[in-house]
DNA sequence: ATCGTTGTCGGGAACGTTCCCGGCAGCATT
DNA sequence: AATGCTGCCGGGAACGTTCCCGACAACGAT
């Protein structure tokens, strides 16, 4: 891979690195003569100046670095577009990681992004990440950070969320407005921001609704397909066992659906299901599943814009703000009443 | 984001950056009490080498560009994920870029890993990429380059795809042979190497079977509601109007399948349906979808291994292969007999 | 004729790292 | 005592770019 550089149009030109430099940034101290004739050479050989020399010594990048728990979600797929269309109109690259849902693998990227120069970085915690002081750490070092989705409380900086507790309310309230009594959560990583905000907003319907709460009716769950048929198990040996769902995240809302029916219980017959989704094909499953969704792009794009801000602006002492956008509900068949 | 370089390490110890930079590569010129002084201090200090420094100096800078049409598609995110853990473990860094089916945004990111000196680009092309000479132009100044899924026929390299051919003429064969006769095939831009393959497939069970091909029972679709909308409206005039559908994509799968729905057709009584897709809810829709399955992981891990061969071998004259992988069919109750 | 001004341009340092080249001390060999 | 070798280390160029600091010619003003 050779490529020309400014040294090279110098030589050809008979001219200096510093006159080339200079025409091709259209300076006023280059006469017209000199920058056309330096133009047109690059132009036809295709000169494209290097990066990687520009970042070393201006110490930046001009691109800002995203590391989310895994691209395969249509959550974080739809907020990296929103990331990119937020990074692309002000000029700046997106690189993106995932932490595969791993704490070791998170502070590789982190240390690996950092290491290349990255102006800013925009995060969704990992679920297994519950010490953060390597985050704090760049913090302090200087490196603009926004957090996203997943948000530690420890760190303070601008968040952008998704009302999960309005969410988990709302949803929660519906079920129970409609009849059901016995509402298992089954819900990610206790640690995680949104899996205690959920947690919240169920807890408050209950209470607003009189029903005591039962804390057989709450699973943490991973994704393993054996996990999803032990807890089934053990909601389903209860002696009073749920009429209603209300899962978080794409895959528990699938695997739980599909638990359900191996199982042969009628939805929303037996048991009425509401899901945290952004999955699009929600209204195509049988039945179409209702669901809690979150405005993906529009987080991704508001968090990028205020990291964006963050790095261009560099406010000595910025007021730092968290975010909080509605959730939506749609109610489909899977949770009509029994 | 001030970070510590080998000449504070060096001023901090009295020593040269020469002997700083031996010694954290531990060289054998370097005695054994230096380089623990070293060692130790740099690790005091979170000394991080400069990766960026690194690239300038050697040209490359151990990561591969991946260029995708979009992330938010399950095929290409499983993908990634077999990229990622081929790279992973022999180096290497992935850096992802989507052109949005875009050729404007796929050239524009194209040339932007190539002056970041990506060691290697796997690409996969967008729909309305015809002209690929930048791409060709770039092989030609010696970046090693990989192509997967969607291959160019104008570029000789190594390529990984599915046996789109035999995908096609396996599912619709099964169409066949279960009685169907019109079947509709909706697929993706016909330039596409994919879309070619499948057609193929197509035509050629038709032909086995003895049945007519039609062409207006094939139709090249966009992701708009409204062509959807349209096509369904000028299949279902026909005077013999389809009783099967084949469609290529994620996306044509979900939106024709909601688009029968919509028109109360009944999947399979009235018309039998399997798509070419990677969703893995497939199961769980109504009905369960049949579907034409890509081993993702599989195509995107073998294409990193390939380019990754060509990156540190570097053999003077490569013999090229295409990689062809085999599909799956799975076969549920939208796809059986009226 | 001298001086400041303006318009153009070149030299060279710097960013962080590696590596070639050279240097010097201490020791053994002739 | 002269030589060579080994072990250890420093100086400085190079990668591609920008930018500070000059430099020099032409010109008008004094």
């Amino acid at each position: 891979m050779e490529s020309i550089t400014i040294k090279d149009i110098a030589k050809a030109l008979g001219l200096s690195t510093s006159t080339v430099s200079r025409a091709l940034r259209d300076s006023y101290e280059i006469s017209a003569d000199t920058k056309q004739l330096v133009l047109d050479y690059a132009e036809k050989m295709h000169y494209r100046p290097n990066p990687i020399a520009l970042s070393l010594k201006e110490n930046r990048s001009r691109s800002i670095g995203v590391i989310i728990p895994e691209i395969a979600n249509h959550y974080f797929s739809q907020a990296i577009n929103g990331i990119e269309a937020a990074a692309y109109e002000r000029g700046y690259h997106v690189v993106i990681f995932q932490s595969q849902e791993s704490y070791e693998r998170e502070v590789e990227k982190i240390e690996y992004l950092a290491a290349r120069r990255v102006d800013g970085l925009l995060m969704s915690l990992s679920s297994q990440t519950v010490d953060i002081s390597h985050l704090q750490a760049l913090q302090e070092r200087g490196l603009p950070l926004v957090f996203f989705d997943r948000i530690p409380a420890e760190i303070e900086t601008h968040k952008v969320v998704a009302d999960n507790f309005s969410g988990a309310f709302d949803a929660t309230a519906y079920l129970l407005q409609s009849g059901r009594r016995r509402i298992a959560h089954i819900t990610s990583q206790p640690g995680l921001s949104i899996t205690i905000e959920r947690l919240k907003g169920y807890l408050a319907a209950l209470e607003q609704f009189g029903v005591p709460f039962d804390e057989n009716l709450v699973k943490y769950c991973q994704y393993t397909a054996e996990e999803v048929e032990a807890n089934l198990n053990t909601l389903f040996s209860l002696s009073n066992p749920p009429d209603a769902f209300l899962t978080a995240a794409d895959r528990l809302a699938l695997s739980y659906y599909a638990g359900l029916k191996k199982r042969h219980i009628q939805i929303p017959k037996e048991v009425a299901f509401i899901g945290f989704s952004n999955l699009s094909v929600a209204e195509l499953l049988n039945p179409p599943m209702s669901t809690v969704v979150q405005p993906a792009f529009q987080m991704g794009q508001i968090a990028a814009g205020l990291l964006l801000d963050l790095i261009d602006k560099k406010p000595k002492s910025p007021v730092f703000q968290t975010t909080k956008l509605p959730m939506e509900l749609f109610i489909r068949e899977s949770s009509n009443p029994p």
